[in-house]
DNA sequence: AAGAAGAAAGTTATCGATAACATGGCTGAC
DNA sequence: GTCAGCCATGTTATCGATAACTTTCTTCTT
């Protein structure tokens, strides 16, 4: 890595400081030299030192933080590319991170991040650890939580509400004629958002004067093994179910295959609901009934009110986006 | 951001030095010294600001970019988990992007990138365009190219043969019995491994005397709904295949449900086969005919050959990781 | 007891870009 | 004709940590 502003100055005969203004496109040259420098720097294979520029001014890091769950989680896959696609065409380049559901590791990975001086941090999820809030005070770093909009922000948010989710497929469920219910979800101390569902959903359950069945949470990855498994569980236990909600849709198509497998009939003996949206639920032969949650524009929003924010613009704090029931013919 | 070295070392009354060299847990201080320093650094709630570090040294940087075609991808997700997992432990930080299948967008992309001064990067693919490689030979920075394996490494790479997958399914679809086979794929241009693998699905057919007798690429995603309506045209130009090899198991899941919806049975009627090794795959009324790719090991080799190279140490240039042809119940 | 060897510090220069301020030349208004 | 004011530029200081030396102080050997 060879040329620096100062040897495209030498080159262009003019001081470091009118490359520096040319180059990023400032104002204060004129046309003449403007053609000049950017030759020169063509010619000499010019690559700026972020590093160096970042750290002599605190206002040009383009560096934003993302931390999410799980990056092996399709939802956030989504996200993520929302997020990379409106920050990246802008210039700013994406340092991402996997908090596995521990307020800990968030903790650990933003320590890391911050010593970066990044621009941003964009994190998912509304539960921090005292420390981690700290840090982020401190370092008086914008940051927008994503996900989950139930309790007061640090600072910006974008997302939904889970516990509304949750009573919205309750009620649906109970119009449906469905009157009981089980839950089948997977580690629940970990992932708060997915007992807020849980809690909205008993909350339907309660406010039309029904009880949860039977409920089976498994310490293991959600994804459709833990479906098929947990509605094998919920069933041992209890066959007089008559609807089950589950964690997300992986589990939900897992317990689907489940079902299938036993040849307990969909809808008709059982109901089946899940939650997210994964593609490949819109496909199967019967659409599973489901709340789809608009990931890429979460990740979008996220990264436009971040942006805004850095520009100095005055941007929204708070934004909710809607989520959508799908009726389905599962449920 | 308060507290520097400068302010530490101060209260502690030694140089910023000694300070450096403790907290970077180097030698060159006594026991005492070394107590007193890390209790006033925790007082003062220090973070370090790696921006300097990496700035004044170019041997300290803990930046590593990584680039994969898409995000959104089920495959990559695991692929960047693996690496993730490996690099956040030894304290390394990960840079995201992807190249959406553009060499021209993964140029864009590492002209960025090499402007942090990276200690690494972390390529998806073997196809860059010139300019990309003479960045990297001036960069000088360790590659390792991941995925594919088929043509000469840059520097270093993780992966496996795409040409062999083809040929391996061909293969095995002929022992089956199969004679008329088809081919249903996505995003012919860009997708460089996944036309690598037809590749060799034709040459194993070629061999055993046998033409591809159709194909059809769709400019469209390689999702479950390319898979569906691409088996439908498939089909609506010749009745008479007996096997489709498609792009992946997303779509080759799609062709299953067109099967299924069509009352075409599976696999007396027509055998399907995929290549990736999705989850959702394996528990599918009837295991799909497929190649499982070890997402999350490709990940972690990456990252550990990476890491080996940045500490010194002599690592291997080329790893092969196998892949797994699993006969299921649909080939 | 003198000198060598090594541990425990301190000093100085440096990385590359940018902010903030300083300068010099030109234009236009009165 | 003069001076304000703007434009194009140059100068200087600075960000925080680290590499490479240098210095000081022990300790051990012969």
């Amino acid at each position: 890595m060879k040329a620096n502003l100062e040897d495209i100055a030498k080159a262009a005969g003019v001081s470091k400081m009118t490359v520096s203004r040319v180059l990023r496109g400032g104002t204060g040259f004129s046309a003449d030299t403007r053609e000049r420098v950017i030759k020169v720097a063509e010619a000499l294979g010019y690559v700026p030192n972020k590093l160096a520029a970042a750290f002599g001014s605190y206002h040009s890091s383009t560096l934003v933080g993302m931390c999410v769950p799980r990056l092996t989680s399709g939802l956030f896959g989504h996200v993520l590319d929302g997020v990379d696609r409106a920050l990246s065409r802008l210039g700013y380049q994406l340092m991402i991170g996997a908090n596995n559901h521990s307020t800990k590791e968030e903790e650990d990975w933003i320590r890391q991040i911050i010593s970066w001086r990044p621009a941003g941090l964009i994190l998912s999820g509304r539960n921090h650890s005292p420390a981690t809030v700290d840090l982020l005070r401190q370092a008086a770093v914008p940051v927008v939580e994503i996900w989950d909009l139930t309790t007061s922000p640090i600072d910006m948010s974008v997302g939904f509400s889970h516990y509304d989710c949750g009573t919205e497929m309750g009620q649906f469920l109970i119009r449906r004629g469905r009157r009981r219910a089980g839950y089948v979800g997977a580690l629940a101390r970990a992932d708060v958002m997915g007992e807020a569902r849980l809690a909205g959903f008993q909350a339907a359950l309660a406010q039309a004067g029904m009880p949860l069945v039977e409920r089976e949470v498994l310490h293991d990855t959600p994804g459709f093994y833990a479906g098929y498994y947990g509605l094998e569980t919920l069933l041992s236990r209890n066959r007089s179910l008559d609807v089950v909600y589950f964690h997300n849709d992986d589990m939900a198509v897992g317990g689907l295959a489940y079902a299938q497998a036993k040849g307990i009939r969909v809808p008709d003996d059982i109901g089946i609901a899940g939650w997210g949206g994964m593609e490949a639920a819109s496909i199967l032969p019967k659409r599973l009934t489901t709340t789809v949650v608009p990931t890429t524009a979460i990740g979008k929003a996220a990264a436009e009110a971040m942006v805004a924010r850095l520009k100095g613009q005055l941007g929204q704090d708070v934004t909710v986006v809607p989520t959508r029931l799908i009726p389905g013919e599962t449920g």
